[in-house]
DNA sequence: CGAGCGTTTGAGACAATTCAAGAGATGTGG
DNA sequence: CCACATCTCTTGAATTGTCTCAAACGCTCG
């Protein structure tokens, strides 16, 4: 799987169909017409492709424009650390920015599409596109939050509800319906990053599914009750 | 305590003790000569004193000269939840900036001095020089950094004396030596903040001290064996 | 089809929480 | 300066939740 060759090709923020949600989205129409310059280079990856390895020179900012990604590194003692799933429109690959080298790994879980600005031009950008820089702020909170949001949890059950309503919300915005969710990682990711026993994983699905809120079949959920498990996720007692 | 008056006075970069570490910290001499007129007001805050109020219009970043701060919220049932606490020299106020309200509140735990960047100066700032704007991701980073280092532990143990050893550290840049560790912050607030129980605290830092690692006095710890207190807050057995 | 991985399920061990009571510290007003 | 009320911290006992270990099952892919 990943053998196959990354496809780069260069794509003007002019033309891309989700710059309102990304880098230019406070510019109006003259300032976009002002960024023909703004051009980045975009890769396709599929499954397993890796889009960068720890260890390597830290260069390039990233956005997710589609897909889904993981990023994770190795402890000395070989076990893996997920740190984070990235999902779109996400600015990821500023965490450990102050050091020289990359300090994870990032692997897509999905076929993904991922544009590449490289650290070398951010000033550039920057000066030319002061707006741009409160939009960056913007992308890395939202980061920040979606991560604070499963792992301030508690409970098991608190933090895989929450992860079920954060992924559902991804698939909805991608047309699916909203009460429908793909697990694109396996339960040992999904304990790894929300800091808790794989079994607890399945334990927790199997009650959501007892309990009637969900429906699980393979690596698909279903959502029956959304509002339970909105309050679930808060700690709310009904 | 929280009526006694804020001191509001204007700071240059140019006269701050601690510029190397803060916004400035990438500038050259020559650059440093060109930012007279960055120039903020820093306030003086007594233990107690509030910086900011949750609901308050979002309009500043704050930059932490001395002291310590907690940022928390409040929950819909009226629940504290503690978000953070600042140590210097630290970026905070960056969270939620896509609110036009504070999701959050802002109060000394000690005697503070705060550096306030109004959020309308920003654009300005980051035309005229823009290589702030990697010092601020490095800023943001370090945040981001600290604030994973305490929540991403599994185990009580492992939490508590990562925050202690967070807290020494900060002892040391004021010049304490490092193996002393003032605790200005309540148990029920540290407790709150690494999502464990009160009572657990009391019960791991008295394990500790059984260990012979640290010795509590008050909310004084003085650390008698940093090394062993690291391998236990990476989760390394010995 | 068989190998290898991921998932499910159970039983026992362990860690942390809850609840409750008491000790110690802090602040206030007489 | 003391007495009282209020917080905070400590400690114990019972309970709950999660983890570990182990075994079996089910997919997926060559």
């Amino acid at each position: 799987m990943e053998g196959i060759k990354h496809k780069p090709h260069t794509n003007t923020c002019q033309e891309c169909r989700i710059a309102h949600l990304c880098l230019p989205a406070n510019l109006n129409k003259q300032q976009m017409r002002g960024i023909e310059q703004l051009q980045f280079n975009s890769k396709i990856l599929n499954p397993g492709d890796h889009l960068c390895h720890q260890g390597e020179k830290h260069e390039h900012l990233y956005l997710l424009r589609s897909g889904m990604l993981k990023s994770y590194f190795n402890k000395e003692n070989g076990d893996e650390f997920v740190m984070q799933f990235h999902l779109p429109p996400e600015l990821f690959g500023w965490e450990g920015i102050d050091d020289e080298q990359l300090s994870f790994s990032i692997v897509a879980l999905d076929y993904s599409n991922v544009c590449e600005v490289p650290l070398s031009q951010l000033k550039e950008i920057n000066t030319k596109h002061p707006e741009i820089q409160m939009q960056i702020f913007k992308l890395i909170n939202q980061t920040v939050r979606k991560n604070n949001i499963a792992m301030l949890r508690t409970t098991a059950e608190q933090k895989v509800s929450t992860f079920i309503l954060l992924l559902s919300k991804h698939y909805r915005t991608l047309g699916h319906p909203q009460y429908l969710c793909q697990l694109t990682m396996t339960h040992q990711d999904i304990a790894n990053y929300l800091r808790i026993a794989p079994e607890t994983i399945s334990r927790v699905l199997h009650n959501l599914q007892h309990q009637g809120l969900i429906k699980v079949t393979r690596k698909k959920i279903v959502i029956n009750n959304i509002e339970k498990l909105h309050y679930l996720s808060n700690g709310i007692k009904t």
